[in-house]
DNA sequence: TTCTATAAGTTAAACGTTTAACCTTCCAGG
DNA sequence: CCTGGAAGGTTAAACGTTTAACTTATAGAA
């Protein structure tokens, strides 16, 4: 079997406890001592047991990360993504994650994760649009929660956000910058606040130019932003025989839904129609054209929330509720110049 | 603070010992007390605490997987879809997944997973191609390995693979369907066991269609199996002016680079060249034209090695040592029947 | 000299389960 | 009536750490 702390102590001639100080570097222990600790941890290749540790410690070394399902088997691989930076980071940190989905039509009767009831978790990250009942169960457990991409109001759990109203300025603004003025806004589920915040972004980046915000120019009666409903937000769109010249898209998913309805329609992208996105998830498809967005860090945010995660658990966060990632525009193919007056109805 | 096993015992009037006995399902204690146990646990809410757990049974309850860096994080959602799948049977039985990626040159001096060191996991799933230092360091200590879409052949661990041969088998037998003969393949890395197997089933499928083999139609220098390379290897392969109106592609990455570089140099496909590749991410993507692929249960070979593993570690696995999974034959855009004779150039 | 403070450890309990070994009680078989 | 064994528990040790409380030695202050 495996080295315990029992035989590292006897091979260095100190008590357990001793062993224990040196592997937590308390500084009760003699330097002279620590070395000949450490050494005789090196020669019995020692690790502590996880579990022992968590039985004595009370603190099991894992944080939960939970993602409905439907958004971490999305298409765009944006949660995988945080998911990734959240592990990197924990890796540093010396934890590990339990990743586990929920239904996105999580109810009352639903199980809290096991891993709460277990104790098998000192934290808990939260990614994307979590169900409120959810997040009640787990308030009820006293256990640090951090948000990404998602907050509800009352809450106040620190949260990792997108600079989401800078990056619906800029997105609109590049498409001001193109000479667009008629520029339609397609979105889905305006209650999600990452939304309802790009949307401000566009209203604000059309005040500063001195265009009128028209509503007939937005669609955002999808139910949420997937492909299929950007395609069919266009279509309605269209149907409303309004004519304009670019679409800011609250999200790369319904970018794509978009451009593929144009394309059936043989309305040219970007030439008759400019359309720029959100999240920047191009880089892992390769579409025709390709498309203009707003890039977000997704890896980065992952790493940002394991960080406040663990300064949390180490009682030294002092930093903001609210960490404001910056986004930055990314030209693509899926934009242009604007070119004088298309007719897009025949 | 929550329950712990001593407040059920408290509350149903028996030992300590019985409760956990009860949890275990232990045919030793009668029913009623079976009931009145259940019942206090119920009352109180308790779980029992995972670390205490682990260290009397000495199991963690945790299941590690383990996948280079760089096939975790590729464009294509391949190896996400594989852990989704093996996140998804652990739950079913009672375990997490630990997740951790490893550098794909990993080499002698690197560290040892840290889960295996703490002894925090009872069992490791390896998907991809693994450095072979890594395996024989885990080969050292005694835990059950299960590998996913590779091994290498001294190795005795079970494995779950792809069924290529009959992938590579129907694929190309779909392009001579289509009345194709001058049919090439393309690949990188024959060194990886899917890789070979996949050109064998192209062998054998030209062999009993009677369509010699010639090996100017195979280009697979490449290094890896990704996009660029996809690029590269159908530069070179044209650049050799051999005339040809299909190709298999090892996977749909390569795939993916190969329609690129045929629009690039305005060679429609299908029409001049049909493209099938292998792996099936389309569903992900959506490509112009969608791409005609052989599909490949990615899910579901997480589920199973997550089967497989649970069934050795309860010592029941009596099953085969190598899991051949099915493909799927799926037409999409990217292939279509021989349109005569298209010359390549000009 | 005695007292106090500090440095450098050690002792032993505690963490919450599991499980081998043991203990009753009851009943059937001889 | 005794014996053996099954049924249904209980006792208590063990799992490998952590950590509060205690000990001892040494040095400097009074």
């Amino acid at each position: 079997m495996a080295a315990t702390i029992k035989d590292v102590a006897r091979k260095a001639k100190v008590s357990t406890a001793t062993v224990s100080l040196v592997i937590h570097n308390n500084d009760r222990i003699s330097s002279e001592t620590k070395t000949r600790v450490k050494r005789a941890i090196q020669e019995l290749n020692y690790h502590p047991f996880r579990s022992a540790r968590g039985l004595a410690s009370q603190k099991s070394g894992n944080l939960g990360f939970i993602v409905t399902d439907d958004h971490f088997s999305r298409s765009e691989p944006f949660y995988t993504q945080i998911f990734l930076g959240t592990e990197f980071q924990a890796r540093e940190s010396e934890y590990y994650v339990l990743l586990t989905t929920i239904p996105s039509d999580f109810n009352e009767r639903e199980n809290t994760p096991r891993f709460v009831l277990e104790k098998n978790v000192e934290g808990i990250i939260l990614a994307g649009k979590i169900p409120h009942k959810l997040i009640q169960k787990l308030d009820n457990y006293t256990i640090p929660l951090v948000f990404i991409d998602y907050y509800f109001s009352p809450s106040q759990h620190p949260v990792v956000m997108i600079d989401n109203i800078s990056g619906g300025l800029k997105a609109t603004q590049h498409l001001i910058d193109c000479g667009h003025k008629d520029i339609a806004f397609i979105a889905g589920d305006l209650q999600h606040p990452s939304i309802s915040e790009r949307f401000q972004g566009y209203k604000m980046a059309l005040q500063s130019a001195g265009i009128p915000f028209r509503e007939e120019l937005t669609q955002y009666d999808e139910p949420y932003p997937a492909r299929e409903q950007g395609y069919l937000a266009i279509k309605k769109l269209l149907n409303r025989k309004v004519q304009f010249t670019a679409i800011f898209a609250c999200n790369d998913a319904m970018a794509i839904g978009i451009v593929q309805y144009l394309k059936e329609k043989n309305i040219p992208v970007p030439s008759a129609i400019s359309v720029i996105g959100f999240d920047d998830v191009e880089a892992n498809l390769s579409l025709d054209p390709p498309l203009t967005s707003i890039r977000v860090p997704k890896v980065e945010m992952g790493i940002q929330a394991v960080k406040i995660m663990t300064e949390i658990l180490t009682r030294k966060h002092t930093g903001p509720r609210k960490l404001l990632m910056p986004v930055e525009l990314v030209i693509r193919g899926s934009t242009c110049k604007r070119q004088g007056e298309v007719s897009l109805y025949k």
